[in-house]
DNA sequence: CGCTGCGTTGAGCTTCTTCAACGATCGTGG
DNA sequence: CCACGATCGTTGAAGAAGCTCAACGCAGCG
C-alpha cells in the first residue's frame, strides 16, 4: 500500500515497526485542498497535526491591517502544526494550501498514545521541534538585526544550497509571497532585487535568479557589507 | 537533599520516580555564574542543557555592529538550550547570567538515555519545546507586524498578567534590556514610554509602571489603535 | 479583447535609528 | 563623607530605511 511507503519516507516516522505504521494508518485521514484553500485558521482548536503529502502549505500570521507574515512553507514529507498537539491550545497561526495539495491528518490522542509507547518517535519529534525552534530563532535574528537586503541575500544563498548550487536559482513561490516570508512588502522586495541586479550581485529574469557574486551576497547576509543606493 | 526537591519542582521533570531523580542527580553538575558572566557563546558545541536554579539568564543574538536581540530571559525552574540536545548542532545563540546565578547542567547522553526510558519525560519536553515555539512565533509576528508601541503595550500587559494584575507593574530588567527584548534600542523605548505616559495610558516612575488605561493598551497591542505623536 | 493577478516604478511620508549631549544614580575608593 | 567614574536613562536634531499610495506594464486566460 502506498500510504505505508509514504509514512516510511517521512523523517519523523523513521524507525517505527510495521505494526506501528498500520496503527497510524488506522487513525489517519487524507485531506485534499485546492490552491488558496484554508486548512485551518488561527484560533481554531488543534485536534491533531498534519503531514504534507503533495503540494505545499504556508503557515502565516495576519495583522489587523491585513499585512501577512509567513512563518514557514512546508512541502512533501514535512509535518506542520505539531506543536498544537503538545500544548492544549488553539492554532497560533493560519494554514493555507499554496497549490493543490494532499495532507495527512493525525489525531492528537492516537498520536500521543503512540509516542508514549515508542521512544524513537518521541526523539524524532523532539529533533523536529528543535530544528524548527532554531529556524525561528534565526528568523527573529534576521527581522531584528538585519535589513531587507541582508535577509534577501541570506535567502538566495539558502535557496542556492537547497537546489545544490545550480547556475541559476529558481524561486518556487511568487515574489509577493517571498516578500511576506522576508518580513517586507512586494514593493520593497522589487526595489532591492533591482538594486542587487544593477550592482552586479545577481541577475533577475522573472522567477530565475542567477547568482553572480556569491561572496558579495555572503557579506551582505552577514551584515558585513551595506548595499549602496545607486 | 534539597537538589531533589528542586528537581521535583521543575515542570519538565514532573512525574519521574525517585530512582529517576537520583539517576539525574548522579549525572548533573551545578554551576555558578556572576552577574554579566557568559554561560556559553553562539557556535559552541552543545554537550547538554541547563536549568536555572537561582538568578536569571538571558539568551541573545548579536549583530555584526553589536546590536543585541534578546530571545528569552529565563528564571528559576526554567530549562534552556534544550534544543541543542536534540539536534547535533552548536548553540545558536549566546547565554549570559543577568545576576549572580546558579544553573544545573544536564549532559546530553545521560538525558537522552533517560528520555528513552521515560515517556512522560519526553512528553514534558515536547510540551516545553512547543510552548517555546509558540512564543517565538509570537515574537516573529510582533517584530514583523507591529510597531514598537504595540510591542511595548503587549509586553506591559504580559507583565501585568504575570504579576497577577497588581496596581503597578515592576520591570524586572533594565530598560536597555527591555529595549533589546522588544527588538528596538533604549532611545526609542524611552521616547515611547514618555509618549504612553503623556497620553495617559501609563505612568512611569523608574522601573515601576502603573497601568492607567488597560483597554487602551490592549487596543495598541492588537494594532487596533495608533499612538499619536503628541 | 478585456479582465485579473502580479510585478514594477515613482513620490512622499512615517517610523525608527544614529549621533551627540546631558542628567541621575550608585558603588567605590580616597 | 565626599568625589569620582561608570552605568543607565533621557532628550534633541538629523538621517536612513522601509512603508503607503498611486499609476502603470505585462502576461495569462476566459
Amino acid at each position: 500500500m502506498q500510504l505505508m511507503d509514504f509514512l516510511a519516507s517521512v523523517p519523523i516516522f523513521k524507525g517505527l515497526s510495521r505494526e506501528q505504521y498500520e496503527e497510524l494508518i488506522m487513525v489517519t485521514t487524507i485531506q485534499g485542498y485546492g490552491r488558496g484553500q484554508t486548512i485551518f485558521a488561527e484560533g481554531e482548536e488543534g485536534k491533531g497535526f498534519f503531514v504534507v503529502m503533495e503540494g505545499s502549505v504556508k503557515i502565516y500570521k495576519l495583522s489587523v491591517e491585513g499585512k501577512e507574515q509567513i512563518l514557514h512553507i512546508f512541502g512533501p514529507g514535512e509535518p506542520f502544526a505539531e506543536a498544537a498537539v503538545f500544548v492544549g491550545a488553539p492554532f497560533p497561526a493560519h494554514a493555507l494550501a499554496l497549490q493543490k495539495s494532499r495532507v495527512l491528518f493525525i489525531p492528537r490522542a492516537a498520536f500521543i498514545d503512540l509516542i508514549s509507547k515508542e521512544p524513537s518517535l518521541a526523539l524524532n519529534m523532539l529533533a523536529a521541534l528543535s530544528l524548527r525552534l532554531k529556524r525561528f530563532a534565526q528568523m527573529i535574528e534576521e527581522l531584528s538585526l538585519k535589513e531587507v537586503p541582508g535577509r534577501l541575500a541570506a535567502h538566495l544563498l539558502y535557496l542556492s544550497e537547497q537546489q545544490h548550487y545550480p547556475e541559476t536559482v529558481r524561486l518556487e513561490i511568487g515574489k509577493a509571497q517571498l516578500a511576506s516570508l522576508l518580513g517586507t512588502i512586494p514593493e520593497t522586495l522589487s526595489r532591492i532585487l533591482a538594486r542587487l541586479g544593477s550592482q552586479g550581485f545577481i541577475s533577475v529574469k522573472g522567477p530565475e535568479i542567477t547568482i553572480l557574486d556569491k561572496e558579495g551576497l555572503e557579506a551582505l547576509a552577514l551584515g558585513e557589507m551595506r548595499l549602496t543606493n545607486g
